[in-house]
Order: structure tokens, then C-alpha cells, then sequence
DNA sequence: AATTGTGTATTAAGAAGTTAGTACACTAGG
DNA sequence: CCTAGTGTACTAACTTCTTAATACACAATT
């Protein structure tokens, strides 16, 4: 496990952005066990309540789930999973969108820089 | 004018975000004045130094120039605006493809999704 | 029983950003 | 001449949020 955090966002928030990519990537099994509070915080070197902080907003979202006091564990839920990877992709959109509005680029133009880009990036990674 | 701040990003980056929207979008002339430091305080209830800050960000991004002691201008340099056009779109477009890279997410059905919100973007603001 | 490892909670400290106050030099207009 | 409105600069205080430190209750294991 290794983040590279930048300085703009709270480190808690990269936290959870990087569990919900692993999650929605695959990494992780239904109802895998993660890393306990303190072990992530030895991990990454942050403290453990910054851990704790960022399992806390999981848990609220139901991306992982507690039972007694073992090491907390992804969800089994397979809706909740669909739901976080709709939220990802539509956000980024969103985004996406909303950023170009003021530009008035036409969208064939944009989807061949997204093409573009997306082909890049795909030759980077294999 | 008139700005909804939210409360995550600093006031004066929202202000900085907000001229070089209002730039590229062609809502002003080359060379044109803008509101004074006060004034532009005095319109969004912030504080001038905070007006100071934003416009003293976009004077040194080339965006806006000040002569004597006369209210800045925008820039009459349009390859500054090219540029900035450039870095909307290409900024946009690269935090969509950060943003989907663990979604595993096929190119075509990205696209789709784009077409369909921008659409639909299109039609609300007609 | 005692130690270790869980989750959880509370409070203190630190950092970043904003606001506030003040000041200075310059120019245009009354 | 002098007042008002520019841009600019500096320092201090205040706010908000994040991080750090510490403590507590519980369970399993030795």
C-alpha cells in the first residue's frame, strides 16, 4: 500500500479516494479484510487518527463494515459497489463537463482530444 | 457580477477560476477594464485584499495588466487567451481520464456518457 | 491475569486561508 | 490645492480545518 499525497486535499480524503479506486478497480474482494487503523497509519506514515478518519467516512458510506473489534472489511454489498463505480465515472463527467462549458469547444473536437488522451494513457500503463 | 463560492477552495482561487471563465468564454473584450480592487470588494462582499490577491495571480498569468493607477485590463494578447483555452480543455480532459482510470471503463461507452450530458447541458442553458 | 491489538472518543496543537487595519505613492477632477 | 479613487505593500488577528496526542473499552491470545 503506498499513496502519493498531494498538499491541496486533506490526507483523509485521498484516503478514501484511493480505497474507492482500488474497490472499484478490483483490487479487493467482497468482505476482504483491510488493514487495521493503526497498521494503515504505520503504512503510509500518517497518524492513525487521520486513518480513522477516513474509515470512518467508508463506514458511513457503506463501503466497509466492522463486526466486534477485528480490522474492518469491504463491503459484501455488489450495489454499493455498482453505485461507487456510477458515482466515479459520473462525476468525472460532470466535471468534465462543467469545466468546458465556458469554452464552447465543439464536441467532436473534445472527444478527439478524450480519445487521444485515453489512448495514451492506455500505451503508459502496458 | 457575481460568484457562488463554495467553501472548499480559497476565495481568491474561485475568483481567479471564475475571470479566466468568464475570458475564454468571450464575456470580455480584449483590452477591456475590469472592476477595481475595491469595487470588485465591494460587489462580492469580500475583502479587498482578497480582490488584491486574485488579480494580482492573474496579472502574473499574463491575464490582466494594470497601467498608471487605472483599473487593470484584460490582456489585448491573444495568444494568452489561446493558451488559456488550451489549458481549460487539456486540464479538463486530463482529470477525466485520471478520474476513470481505475474504473476500467471501455472508451465508447465514456463517450457515450459524455455525449449524453453534454446534450443535455446544451439544451438547459438554450 | 496480563499483554497485545482491535475500534472509538476527546482534546490539544498546528497550518493555511481569510479578514482587518493601516499605510504609501500616484493621478484625475473639483 | 486637495479630495477621492487608483494600485500596492505589510503586519496582525481570527477562523477553519487537519493532524497529533492521549485515553478508554473490549476481545483474543499467551
Amino acid at each position: 500500500m503506498k499513496i502519493t499525497f498531494n498538499k491541496r486535499d486533506p490526507v483523509y480524503v485521498q484516503v478514501v479516494q484511493h480505497f474507492k479506486e482500488q474497490i472499484v478497480s478490483g483490487k479487493y474482494e467482497l468482505g476482504q479484510e483491510i488493514p487495521s487503523r493503526r497498521e494503515l497509519a504505520n503504512q503510509l506514515k500518517i497518524n492513525p487518527n487521520t486513518a480513522q478518519r477516513a474509515y470512518k467516512e467508508m463506514e458511513e458510506a457503506g463501503l466497509i463494515f466492522t463486526e466486534g473489534n477485528n480490522p474492518s472489511r469491504i463491503t459484501k454489498d455488489e450495489q454499493v459497489l455498482r453505485d461507487l463505480r456510477t458515482e466515479l465515472i459520473e462525476g468525472a463527467v460532470d466535471r468534465l463537463i462543467a469545466a468546458v462549458e465556458p469554452v464552447n469547444i465543439p464536441i467532436d473536437e473534445l472527444i478527439g482530444l478524450i480519445q487521444e488522451k485515453y489512448e495514451e494513457q492506455r500505451r503508459g500503463q502496458v
